[in-house]
RNA sequence: GGGCCGGUAGCUCAGGUGGUUAGAGCGCACGCCUGAUAAGCGUGAGGUCGGAGGUUCAAGUCCUCCUCGGCCCA
């Protein structure tokens, strides 16, 4: 008796130290470690030199907070574009940017100072601003951490950010170029505003609490109709009053418009019957909205009215205010108060009508906005300055002047009292309350808020800046056009935004921003100096100290130089809202830098960018150099939890970047980016990780098998003409996805690319290209050309999947470079997409192929009843024959080895039809098979069951393939 | 309330200019293999396309309205 030979020792089986499993949080700080050490930015920039520049500049990310999944979206996103771009071609050199300035980080500050009881206008502003600083500094150091885990490249030793003296001293230098250009102007606006801290306050540093105000329905007497109205209603409308009701009695020495809405129904009603002492007497008119008619009635102690006629309140042109003429006013009020249309009035509360002091409210500021020519027309060229920076009424405010709205404490002043006792005096009260309700406070000392007026700067939209009609909002608006939006929607938002917006409020009453470095004349603050030497000493100033040196002693005098009086000029001290230093990153970074260039090739931000960077960063850009300093814009949308809801930190749903990486990797996460479509919201969750993850380890087992077969490639090339039909298809289809992928990296499609090779390399792959050649890989002889042409088209395979994939997979593609070609020093990432030739192209293969596919899907069909029915197990048992009665497919067998691609151990190909009973599947027409059992014995080393198994006498075990592949083995 | 956008199988995505039984991968179920093995292969079950109208011989695909969700405004 011989003993069994074990053949396994002899077949060519795959090997690899590759692991299955990824270990991807345990690996990927190890690869981190190691382009860290080989300096791979450094070393992409030198390998680079030269080629064309890609340059994808970054929207700066705030200074503060740990990073959330936004931005592990928004970097990934940008760091899959970067790296596709540079492994085709391209010099693309990534430098991250970080916004510094602004509000966020100066409550920070401020928070600190007030835990150790000091208060931050005690602070000298150099050392605040030295504080917001460091501040910044530190957050930008942990994010630049978190950036570098998601496997970003770029040049985070040198980053942009918008704090260093040189772009402080640039952000001046772009705003003086507006000034020069006079596009820059002061005018006013209503902002929250604190009395007790003499300070504008922003919206999120508002609280909104319950408080007590006073409410008063006030009478205006009508002036003027427009002469639409109806003769017999003429003389009752001009006896008439419109009604109106505030809770803010102080604002009425402001009013300067009255508000009705079109869609709300008004009538005049006469009042029938009230007590003698009553304000309103009886026979009075008055003008109201019906639905509230009733309860103003009720407030003012009316016992009987009745209602005359419809009104329409667009009839009415204007009415008098209140204090128009009276002694001691000086005219002051003597301007008409025009009747305005306004969609923010209401029916819920008042009178129907609204009382409009545009330098009181942010409604009434749009009004205001809306209506500059009437307004004008009316004797209200600009919005009224009426209260001072302390809560008391300026001295040009007769009647008023000096008054405090609020004592010292934020406790009630005399303003209101007096308001109410004069229109009481001069009979235009109709009546009067208090009213419980929520109202705006401050944060800090929780005192009751004002709407002021303030003296702000702005950038206009519409003023002629070099020729005819050329304005700011015109240049815009051909720069969008000449952009290119992915999606293309995000052309019409911009668009609309830009076509519609104000002016540009550019100004801040804070403390950490780069200044306003401008002058204004002290006794005409519309004069801006325009000085181009003042300008260089600013901007050389903060070059060398930060825009600290505007806040030092001295300033004035220092920048104005010995050309001027420094008594004759006064120094902004406002400072830049923070988006015109985000907007002007491509001034101080692309434009600066050797390494970048002006404009950028794109921007990438989330959706909400419209209304911020890249509105921003247009306007700035326009205002100063005519273009948009970027050829194109891509925007993603937001991340949702698993439901689709926005996520947030009440709810609890809040998925942090940091969790996944840490439970499984940052490849995972960004295979999750290149998966979603992210021009729309994506969503994350448990069950979305878990699919992504399955997928990546699918893929992730088809190159550890590739790994393991190339162990046994030689690196010999292949002819074409040498090749098997199955490996010039192929090669086809390599030729094929290059051009897709090539075609999606171009137009930012990663989930095509994904979807793609995910199919490819499941389907096409490791179900048949492999598992049909496994037999010829494992078994054939050293020197079978099927087995060598295979061995290439793997390794051509591994070569262009590991490329394209690395853009999307850096650390896993990393690894499994690595793994086949180790070295110290060389990196995937190195690489360039591959170069396909012309010639694997062989559309004619891949038709004739997709006929071999169709039957091959009939064979396995077959198989799989066998299997049910138990006759067979594996594939190898069986030995079907297939009738095949189409001609085409008959003749797109031709040179195939049926029973190769089935992998069976024999199969047989009859043209004709089959006898009854054969198994068809419905979708393929004229093919048919009839099972049967394999005859013979099974080789012991292929595993094949044939008849000429044991006639071979050297190898009796074997199949006269396998005892030549063994004589081979054997003679070596 | 306005501007822009989206709602296709459990999950992620395809579905030019309207035209046969709406596709893919994953997952799931069942089976096979045991020489990719915490792997590999096969078969199968799942949507009537957010809802309601309308145009049309014909609509996921065009129109209207509604609904849900997102971003930005008011």
């Amino acid at each position: 008796m011989t003993e069994e030979r074990d053949y396994s020792k002899t077949l060519y089986l795959p090997q690899t130290d590759f692991p299955m499993r990824a270990g991807l949080p345990k690996n990927e700080p190890k690869i981190l470690e190691r382009w860290e050490s080989m300096n791979l930015y450094k070393a992409l920039r030198k390998r680079s030199e030269g080629r064309e520049k890609y340059v994808l500049h970054d929207g700066p990310p705030y200074a503060n907070g740990n990073l959330h999944i936004g931005h592990a979206l928004n970097k990934i996103l940008k760091d899959t574009i970067t790296r596709s771009f540079q492994m085709r071609g391209y010099d693309s050199n990534y430098v991250p940017g970080w916004d510094c300035h602004g509000l966020p980080i100066e409550w920070k500050i401020e928070e600190k100072y007030r835990k150790k009881g000091q208060n931050k206008d005690a602070v000298p502003v150099k050392e605040f601003r030295q504080e917001c600083r460091e501040f910044a500094q530190h957050w930008i150091g942990i994010q630049s951490e978190e950036f570098k885990r998601l496997g970003v490249v770029g040049d985070f030793e040198t980053p942009y950010r918008t704090m260093t003296f040189d772009a402080e001293a640039r952000i001046a230098n772009e705003l003086m170029k507006f000034a020069m250009s006079g596009q820059l102007f002061q005018g006013s606006k209503p902002v929250m505003w604190s009395i007790v801290e003499k300070t504008a306050l922003a919206e999120a540093e508002v609280e909104y609490q319950d408080h007590t105000s006073f409410t008063i329905w006030v009478r205006f007497p009508i002036t003027g109709l427009h002469g639409t109205v109806d003769e017999d209603k003429m003389d009752d409308m001009l006896d008439a009053d419109v009604v109106i009701w505030t809770t803010t009695p102080w604002t009425i020495p402001g009013n300067r418009a009255i508000c009705f809405n079109p869609s709300i129904s008004y009538g005049l009603y006469e009042i029938t019957a009230a007590a003698e002492d009553n304000w309103g007497k009886v026979g009075d008119k008055l003008i109201m909205a019906d639905a509230l008619a009733e309860s103003v009635f009720k407030a003012a102690r009316v016992e009987g009215y009745e209602r005359k006629f419809d009104v329409d309140p667009a009839q009415i042109s204007e009415c008098a205010h209140p204090f128009a003429g009276l002694d001691g006013a000086d005219g002051y009020y003597d301007f008409d108060v025009p009747m305005l249309p306004g969609e923010h009035v209401t029916e819920e509360a008042g009178t129907g009508f609204v009382h409009t002091a545009p330098g009181h409210g942010a409604d009434d500021y749009e009004v205001f906005i809306a209506n500059r020519e009437r307004f004008a027309e009316c004797g209200t060229p600009e919005i009224p300055h009426t209260v001072m920076e302390d809560g008391s009424y300026f001295p040009h405010v007769p009647l008023f002047q000096g008054l405090y709205i609020l004592d010292r404490k934020g406790g009630e002043g005399t303003t209101n009292g007096a308001v109410i006792n004069k229109l009481a005096d001069v009979g235009f009260l109709l009546a009067r309350g208090k009213i419980k309700h929520s109202y705006p406070h401050s944060w800090r000392s929780k005192a009751p808020l004002i709407f002021r007026n303030t003296p702000q700067w702005f950038i206009a939209m519409d003023r002629n800046i070099d020729g005819e009609g050329d304005t700011l909002r015109k240049r815009a608006l051909e720069a969008i056009d000449a952009t290119r939006f992915v999606p293309k929607s995000g052309q019409t938002r911009l668009r609309s935004m830009i076509e519609t917006r104000p002016d540009w409020v550019i100004s801040r009453q804070r403390a950490w921003g780069v200044p306003i470095t401008i002058f204004v004349k002290k006794d005409d603050p519309t004069v801006v100096l325009q000085d181009s030497e003042v300008n260089q000493r600013i901007f050389d100033a903060f070059l060398e100290e930060g825009a600290d040196a505007w806040f030092a002693d001295g300033a004035r005098e220092r920048f104005l130089g010995a050309d001027y009086d420094a008594e004759d000029w006064k120094q902004v001290t406002d400072i830049l809202d923070v988006w015109f230093d985000s907007g002007s990153t491509h001034a101080f970074c692309l434009e600066q830098r050797e390494d970048l260039k002006w404009p950028a090739d794109l921007y990438l931000e989330g959706s909400d960018q419209h209304r911020g960077w890249f509105h921003s960063s247009l306007l700035e850009s326009c205002g100063t150099r005519g273009r948009a300093p970027y050829n194109a814009v891509l925007t993603h949308g937001f991340t949702m939890d698993e439901q689709g809801r926005k996520m947030s930190k009440s709810i609890g749903n809040t998925i942090a970047p940091q969790d996944i990486i840490k439970e499984y990797g940052a490849d995972i996460l960004r295979m999750w980016v290149a998966s979603a479509d992210y021009s729309d919201d994506q969503r994350i969750g448990p069950e979305i990780l878990k699919t992504i993850a399955d997928a990546y380890r699918k893929m992730r087992n088809t190159i550890r098998w590739m790994l393991g077969s190339l162990a046994h490639y030689d690196g010999a090339e292949v002819a074409l003409s040498d090749m098997p039909e199955l490996e010039r298809l192929m090669l086809h289809r390599i030729h094929q996805l290059d051009r897709l992928v090539n075609d999606a990296y171009d137009n930012f499609d990663f989930k095509r690319i994904m979807h793609e090779l995910n199919y490819f390399m499941g389907i096409e792959l490791s179900a048949f290209y492999f598992d049909v050649r496994k037999d010829a890989l494992y078994c054939d002889a050293p020197s079978s050309m099927r087995r060598k042409a295979s061995l290439y088209v793997i390794h051509e395979l591994f070569i262009h999947l590991t490329a394209w994939l690395s853009p999307i997979l850096p650390f896993t593609m990393e690894e499994t470079w690595q793994s086949r070609y180790p070295s110290e020093s060389d990196s995937v990432h190195f690489r360039q997409f591959p170069e396909v030739p012309g010639e694997w192209k062989d559309d004619a293969l891949a038709a004739k192929w997709e006929k071999v596919k169709a039957l091959r899907r009939v064979v396995t069909g077959a198989l799989e009843i066998e299997r049910k029915e138990k006759r067979i197990g594996s594939s190898l048992e069986a030995a079907p024959k297939v009738y095949v009665a189409d001609a085409a497919i008959m003749d797109a067998m031709k040179g195939i080895d049926l029973a190769e691609i089935s992998i069976t151990s024999q199969a047989e190909l009859i043209a004709g039809d089959a006898p009854a009973g054969a198994f068809v599947i419905e979708d393929v027409k004229g093919v048919a098979v009839v099972p049967a059992l394999a005859e013979g014995k099974k080789c012991l080393r292929s595993w094949k069951i044939l008849p000429e198994v044991g006639s071979d006498p050297d190898y009796p075990d074997l199949s006269l393939r396998d005892a030549a592949a063994m004589r081979e083995i054997d003679a070596a």
